[in-house]
DNA sequence: CCCTGATTCGC
DNA sequence: GCGAATCAGG
């Protein structure tokens, strides 16, 4: 398989959304784990927990430098003045947390303030309007609303292909990519997103704290295939 | 052992 | 650019 515009695409949003290699792997099926892994490192995207931290290892800097199989006889060229060819990452690796821009959000946000005018416009299907960027506010208290299962419009008769997709209909997938009847929403988007009001409303849920478990986890792609 | 992600390096 | 092989921590 390669890597089209759109398994890469998937690829970020698991990728971002926490799902492990293999799973993601797996979801897209055709490719590794180590494929996966590569493939986000090429992309830019990385961090994330890994099991393995920096570690300073002096005795051993890092793997062999060079092939020690295939027999390397004599590295003449470089003995003279070598200038450290392998230059231990000298910056101590920070960990740089990565923190994804807890922008300023003091404010009167958190405060708990009920009579707080706090006006933000409202999407006719009832989420907090919010550019795409500023996804914050947790608002824990999780939403009486009733999410109804993606309820595309009865005459997805036409299904809507990824060649449909243009920036006025609704990007949401529907089902599992590969599968046959994979397709799209394809209604009007809400202006200014790129799904559908109702989708919006999935898409744009405030992130919650890790560990904070809400039962329906927003399926875009579903989750974990369960095979 | 299993899992994880990171890195290297031949292709 | 790709990904198997390898490494290394949990």
């Amino acid at each position: 398989m390669s890597w089209t515009d759109e398994r890469i695409e998937q690829l970020r949003g698991m990728w971002e959304k926490g799902l492990t290699a293999s799973q993601i792997a797996d979801e897209l099926g055709g490719v590794s784990r180590n494929a996966v892994i590569g493939k986000a490192h090429r992309l830019g995207l990385k961090s994330r927990p890994s099991p393995v931290k920096a570690t300073d290892k002096p005795a051993k800097p890092a793997k062999a430098p060079a092939a020690p199989k295939p027999a390397a006889p004599a590295p003449a060229p470089r003995a003279a003045a070598p200038a450290a060819p392998r230059p231990a990452p000298a910056p101590k690796a920070e960990p740089k947390a990565a923190a994804p821009a807890p922008t300023a959000e003091s404010e009167s946000e958190a405060a708990p303030k009920p009579d707080a005018p706090r006006i933000v416009s409202i999407g006719p299907g009832g989420f907090i309007r919010q550019g795409p960027g500023d996804q914050q506010a947790p608002i824990p208290p999780a939403p009486p609303r009733r999410l109804v299962p993606a309820k595309p419009s009865p005459e997805i008769a036409d299904k809507t292909s990824l060649l449909d997709l243009n920036d006025r209909i609704c990007r949401w997938p529907m089902g599992h990519p590969g599968e046959p009847d994979f397709h799209f929403c394809g209604e009007p988007v809400n202006p200014g997103f790129p799904y559908c009001v109702e989708h919006c409303g999935r898409a744009y849920q405030a992130q919650l704290p890790r560990g904070t478990r809400r039962p329906p986890p927003p399926p875009p792609f579903g989750g974990p295939r369960v095979r």
